[in-house]
DNA sequence: ACTTGGCACTCGGGAGCGCTGAGTGCCAGG
DNA sequence: CCTGGCACTCAGCGCTCCCGAGTGCCAAGT
């Protein structure tokens, strides 16, 4: 009697009309937002047993953790634990139409920089979803440098600009200790872009550390400013940027007074790093589900995220984050197809 | 008796004390969130008359449209018409104190390009006011080219970057009809920055309209690719930019069902431009009440903004946007502030 | 002519109450 | 192990009632 063996574990021990009752329940909570009782389930499925056995089943799925009743005599919602066993188990990747994958396609085609891609992105996710979109820049530690550009301000000041092969450019004023003349410009310039174009940028810091000796002795403290900018804004925290969209929807699913909390979580920059950084890299989407997010004022609500690039070479990552109760194949599907295209319309150009 | 000839003009008659009333009201409400009645004005503000008195204030102030009760037997709030006239003529801006300007310089001192700015600017008016924050990006239409650049993609492709002197960047990938060499590029490079450094983006159409004939002729077909790339990025709706922060402070401001649309609104750049493009250049500060903004969505908020960059060239402009129900001296001192400040830093880099 | 106290009136909103219906748990019989 | 039956629970809804803040009006006072 395995079964019996098992009991006391506690888990695992869920038949297969159990599981059926959990994701019935789990669909129809999020469809409805009612907690969803036994009468209703039986005639909405048509799972042919009678009220009083799901009852039963759900005293059980109810004693494991799976679902709880906001009160007695109420229906049941999931818990957490209800929802990730539904993710994990009970559900699969809502594939998209090959008539929302054009249009997916279309919407992103027309955008004509990383910003417009990014943005574009960060709108097509919040719509397809209903719900907040989250898009990370493709972040610079994956990125390569294409070009670096110095462009004079003043009679000590020089614009540096570092332009990615990802399409990012980054911009910073260079103070300079001394004055300049266009000569000694041009030949930094020259030496920059010969020593760190096509670099991977985390290898750029020990190149730099090495520039110096291939610059005049009598230019050394001007280029030093230059040099240590350059790092500076490798390592900045400015590192890495982030874009949220679609924040009206949250209105929708009423998180009551939550609502406070999820928006200023959404509002920092620093939370949102933290929040996709926790991911996993290997799988195709993850999701976090709930309590999973250790990340104040996002305890009550779901990331489902993905990163995009091409295979090969992973850019970054975006998601959306929506309250527990979301439709979870249907963002997967969606999360997984924007991250394909994105990444598709990146690596292009 | 002038007041006799006055009154069916139903305007301007209103005698000191009414006018004090008005204030008093407006600034009860503004800060207790709740109507306020006779009784309690006569004891908040020393007002040395009988509630009775108020009383008859305050419906010739009701009458003539500047109050209203949302039910009988509840205290007066302001209208549209109520706040305008205390802003306009019962209200002065409420300048900073030293400490706070200090504060307020040294924050926004500490940023290091031109993006830094912004968001710190929008930061930092936000938590000022408590308010939602908008900022718009330097207005191209108001700044001059620095510097142009062409970066090499791939064999038909050049990223085309344009810096201007507000700092912004733009940049552009440019799909050439054929493939070029080394040298036509960096002629090109050449005559685009000959003819455009340090003039005027408006200026800009009518300069590149005559480039063609300073390029060679079997050049001149990629050269038009890139020209009509630069006109478009000119024209673009892309044109303005603006950022948005502070949102989680209209959860505090109940708007109730309202909430939703003021989301929706503030996430199209589209209505936030027309918004500020409909403000008055000239004044200092300017204060848009209630329906006077007439934006689907923000019909029950007002904006407080101003222009901000140096004095005799405005480059953008800056605001908050609130319910009706707003600190409006505190917030018009804010935003006179900051747009100073962010103005400052601007100037110099 | 304005101010004032008095007075009757209004009505939003909170407290108390009872009902209903959805939903449950348990049990005894198939 | 499933099922129908039964007693029980309780959130939510609608109802009434009442309180008190606030009003408008009026007649008397300055």
């Amino acid at each position: 009697m395995p079964t019996e063996k098992g009991a006391d574990r506690g888990e695992c021990v869920l038949d297969d009309r159990k599981l059926a009752v959990l994701r019935a329940i789990v669909e129809d909570y999020v469809s409805t937002n009612e907690p969803v009782g036994s009468k209703a389930l039986v005639d909405r499925h048509n799972l042919d047993v009678s009220p009083a056995t799901i009852r039963n089943d759900m005293a059980v799925l109810e004693e494991q953790g799976y679902i709880v009743q906001p009160h007695t005599s109420a229906g049941r919602i999931p818990t957490d634990k209800g929802y990730r066993l539904f993710v994990d188990r009970l559900s699969a990747i809502r594939p998209f139409s090959s008539a929302e994958r054009r249009a997916i396609e279309t919407f992103l085609a027309g955008a004509y920089d990383l910003d417009d891609v990014v943005m574009r992105t960060v709108r097509l996710l919040a719509q397809l979803t209903r719900q907040v979109a989250v898009v990370q820049y493709p972040s610079l530690s994956k990125s390569a440098i294409r070009h670096v550009e110095l462009v004079p301000l003043t009679e000590t000041r020089l614009l540096l600009v570092l332009i990615t092969d990802t399409g990012r450019v980054e911009q910073r004023v260079v103070e300079l200790p001394a004055s300049y003349d266009e000569d000694s410009v041009t030949q930094l310039r020259a030496v920059l872009n010969a020593c760190l174009d096509g670099r991977q940028l985390p290898d750029v810091a020990s190149i730099v550390a090495e520039l110096p000796e291939r610059v005049e002795p009598r230019e050394r403290a001007n280029a030093a400013a230059v040099f240590s900018v350059i790092l500076e804004t490798l390592v900045a925290r400015h590192d890495e940027k982030i874009v949220v969209g679609g924040a009206s929807n949250l209105t929708a699913a009423d998180f009551s007074r939550g609502l406070r909390e999820v928006l200023e979580a959404l509002e920092e920059q620093v939370v949102l790093m933290r929040l996709l950084g926790e991911l996993d890299d290997q799988a195709v989407v993850t999701v976090k589900i709930g309590a999973e997010n250790d990340v104040f004022g996002l305890r009550s609500t779901s990331v489902v995220a993905a990163g995009y690039g091409s295979a090969d070479r992973p850019l970054a990552k975006l998601g959306v984050v929506g309250p527990t109760r979301m439709d979870y194949p249907t963002a997967m599907g969606a999360v997984r197809a924007v991250a394909r295209y994105t990444g598709q319309i990146l690596a292009e150009s």
